[in-house]
DNA sequence: AGCCGGATTGGGAGCGCTCCCAATCCGATG
DNA sequence: CATCGGATTGGGAGCGCTCCCAATCCGGCT
C-alpha cells in the first residue's frame, strides 16, 4: 500500500503555502508573495527572513492559485500537424523540439506539445486555445489553407509560426531563406557544367515548396528552364520515385536533379539507379534538409542545409517576446541556408 | 493597436463563468458543476437547460479553478534525455511522442514535453516534479544510474518508464523484447551458415543494450561464443565504426556482425567497406531499431523492428490506468520485437 | 390528509495566490 | 520636538471551481 493511501497529508495537502512561509518568516502574505515574485519594496531583512523561511518549508508556489489570479499560464503551445511527423525529413521534427526547449530554458514556461491528427482534433484544439490555456503558440509547418493561423489572430494570442502561408504573412514567422538555398543547390549543378537541371517539388500548398521552386527557377536566370523539367511531389519517397520516373519519361536526356526534399531525393536515387543511371556520373542529385538520410545513401547526398535546431529557438525567444509585450509588430525572420556537397552532384 | 489592448474584457475576463452559465440556466452553480462534470442526481430538465446555456455562452471550464481545488493537472509530463535525442535513432523520438499523444487522445490530458539536457535542469526537473505540476510522469531512456526513477518512486508519483533499469525495475514499464530480439537476429544469421558472428553493444549502463548482448549470447546455446567477439560501442555511428575497426583487427575471419543500433551497424558497414569487405557477400550485417537508416544503407540494412509508437501508447495507457487508480501495483509489459529481413544478410 | 425517504438542488466554504490600499515606520527637515 | 513623505508592510478581497451539507421536492404509502 502506497504512501499516499493511508496519509493524505504526503501527498499534496501537505505542501506549504505561502500563508505558511509568512507565518515562519514572521512577516505577511504580501511580503512573501514580493520576495518570490522579486518585486522590489522589500527591506534587505523582511527578505532574508522570507528566503530562510522558502528554504526550511521547500515551499514552491502553486501554479495553479497563480494562474487563477494572473490569468497567466506560463505555458506556450507547440503545434504539431501528425502527418508532418512522418513525411518530414526525420530530424526535423527532433531538431525543433530541441531548438524550442533551447529557447524556453532559461524560463519557466512549459511546453506542451500538441499533435494534430484529424479535422476532429484540430477543432478541439481551436477551443482549446481559446480557453486560455496557454500564454502562446508556435506553429510548425502551416500549409496555405491551414485554419488555425486565421483563429490565433483573431484571438489576439501571442503566436509565431515556423514557415509561412504565403510571402504576405501577417503573423510572426521564423523561417529558412529557402528560396536563396534552391537557387545555391541549381547554381551549383549550372556551374558544374550540368545542363538540363529537373526538379523535384513538394506540395505546392506549402510556401516552402513554391519557395525552393522559385529558387530553382531564380537560378536559371532570364533563360526560363523547361518546364518539362519540372514535377510535382509529396515530400515523400513514394512521391519522389514517381516524380523522377515522370521526368525520365518526359526528358530521358536529364542530367541533374534538383529535389526539395532529401527524402525525395533519396526515392529519385533509386528510380535513377533502376534505370541504370549512375549518380553522379550520368545524373547529379541534390536534396533539402540535410537529414541524416542524406548522408547514408549511395552516394552520399549533397543537400541543403537549413538551421532548424536554430529556428526552434528563435521562435521560442519571438513568443516570449510578443508574450511579454503584447504591443509588439510581428516579426519576420529569415535564416540562412548552407549548401552541403558530398558525391551525388 | 490589438484589441486586447483597447478592451481588457475581450481577452480573459470576458470569458463565461459557471456562476454566469448557472444564472443563464436558471440553476444553481452546483447543478452546472455535475454537468459539466458528469456525475449522476442531475434531472433531465435540468441538464438540458445547463447544456443549453453552456452552449449558448460557449463556456469552457477554467482549468487552473479547478486544478486549485481538485489539485488535479489533467496534465502528464514526457522527460527525455537530451542526449538521447541525438543518439538514438531518429524515428524514436517522433515515434514515442506519436504513440503518446495517441495513448492520450481521447482524454483531456495535456502533454508536457520536458528535454533534460544538464545536470543542473536535472536536478530542477526534481524540484518540478514534487510540487505537483503533472499528474504523472513518462520517462523514456533510463540509464541505470538515472536518479529519476527513485525519486518518482519517493514521490509516489504515478511512473511509467520505457525501458527499464535492470530486470528487477520495481516501477511500471514497457520495453520491447530485446533479448528475443537480437537472439532472433543473430539465430537468423547463424541460419544462414555464418560461424564467426560477431555483435557491437551499446553502453553497458543502458539495460536495452544488457539485453540485447544477452540475446546474442543466447543465440549461441550452450557453445559459449567467443569473447573476442564482442565490442563495446555507445550506440553512435563512429563509435560502431570504430568497435568495427577493433573487431577486424581481433578477428579478421568474422563473417557476420550484429549491432545493437542501426546508426553502429551503418558505422560498421563504412568501416567493411573501407576494409575491401563486402556486405553481405564477406560479412552479414544485422541493425537494431529499423530506423530509417536501414533502409538507406548499401545494401538495405536487416534490422529487428521494435514497436516504438506501440510502446508509446501502451505507456500512456499504463500511465493513465496508475493515475485512475492510485493502488494498482506496478505493471511490466514487453512488446515482441520483428526481423526484418533485408539485403545485408 | 399526513408522513417518509430518496432524488434533486442551492449555495457557503475554501483551495493558494496576487493585487491593492490603508496603516505603519523611520530618517530627515524646519 | 513636531511634521512630512517615501519606504515598507499587513491583510482583505476575490480569481472560478469543487465539495459537501442542509434544504427542498415529490411520488407513494398508511
Amino acid at each position: 500500500m502506497s504512501r499516499a493511501e493511508k496519509d493524505p497529508e504526503v501527498r499534496g495537502s501537505a505542501r506549504p503555502t505561502l500563508e505558511a512561509v509568512a507565518a515562519r518568516a514572521g512577516v505577511g502574505r504580501g511580503t512573501v508573495s514580493r520576495v518570490v515574485n522579486g518585486s522590489a519594496g522589500v527591506s534587505a531583512r523582511a527578505r532574508a527572513a522570507v528566503e530562510k523561511a522558502i528554504a526550511e518549508l521547500g515551499y514552491v508556489p502553486n501554479r495553479a492559485a497563480r494562474t487563477l489570479v494572473t490569468s497567466r499560464t506560463d505555458a506556450v503551445a507547440l503545434v504539431i500537424p501528425e502527418a508532418e511527423t512522418r513525411l518530414v525529413a526525420e530530424p526535423y521534427f527532433s531538431d525543433t523540439i530541441r531548438g524550442v526547449t533551447a529557447g524556453l530554458a532559461d524560463t519557466d514556461m512549459q511546453l506542451l506539445l500538441i499533435l494534430v491528427r484529424t479535422a476532429k482534433e484540430r477543432e478541439r484544439l481551436a477551443a482549446y486555445l481559446s480557453a486560455q490555456r496557454v500564454d502562446g503558440v508556435l506553429l510548425v509547418s502551416v500549409h496555405e489553407d491551414d485554419p488555425l493561423p486565421t483563429l490565433l489572430e483573431t484571438l489576439d494570442l501571442p503566436a509565431v509560426l515556423g514557415g509561412r502561408r504565403s510571402d504576405r504573412e501577417p503573423l510572426s514567422y521564423v523561417h529558412a531563406d529557402n528560396a536563396s538555398g534552391a537557387r545555391a543547390a541549381v547554381e551549383h549543378l549550372l556551374g558544374r557544367g550540368r545542363r538540363a537541371v529537373a526538379t523535384i517539388t513538394g506540395p505546392l500548398d506549402m510556401e516552402v515548396a513554391r519557395a525552393r521552386l522559385d529558387g530553382y527557377r531564380a537560378a536559371h536566370g532570364a533563360a526560363r528552364p523547361d518546364e518539362a523539367l519540372v514535377a510535382h511531389a509529396d515530400f515523400t519517397e513514394e512521391g519522389g520515385a514517381r516524380a523522377m520516373r515522370e521526368l525520365l519519361e518526359r526528358r530521358p536526356g536529364l542530367d541533374a536533379v534538383f529535389a526539395a526534399s532529401d527524402v525525395m531525393a533519396a526515392g529519385a536515387m533509386q528510380v535513377l539507379r533502376e534505370a541504370g543511371l549512375r549518380v553522379p556520373r550520368d545524373v547529379a542529385v541534390v536534396g533539402f534538409d540535410d537529414s541524416i538520410v542524406a548522408r547514408h545513401t549511395d552516394p552520399p547526398m549533397t543537400s541543403v542545409r537549413q538551421p532548424i535546431e536554430e529556428m526552434g529557438r528563435t521562435m521560442a525567444h519571438m513568443l516570449l517576446d510578443e508574450i511579454a509585450h503584447p504591443g509588439l509588430p510581428h516579426r519576420h525572420v529569415a535564416l540562412a541556408t548552407e549548401l552541403v556537397v558530398r558525391e551525388s552532384s
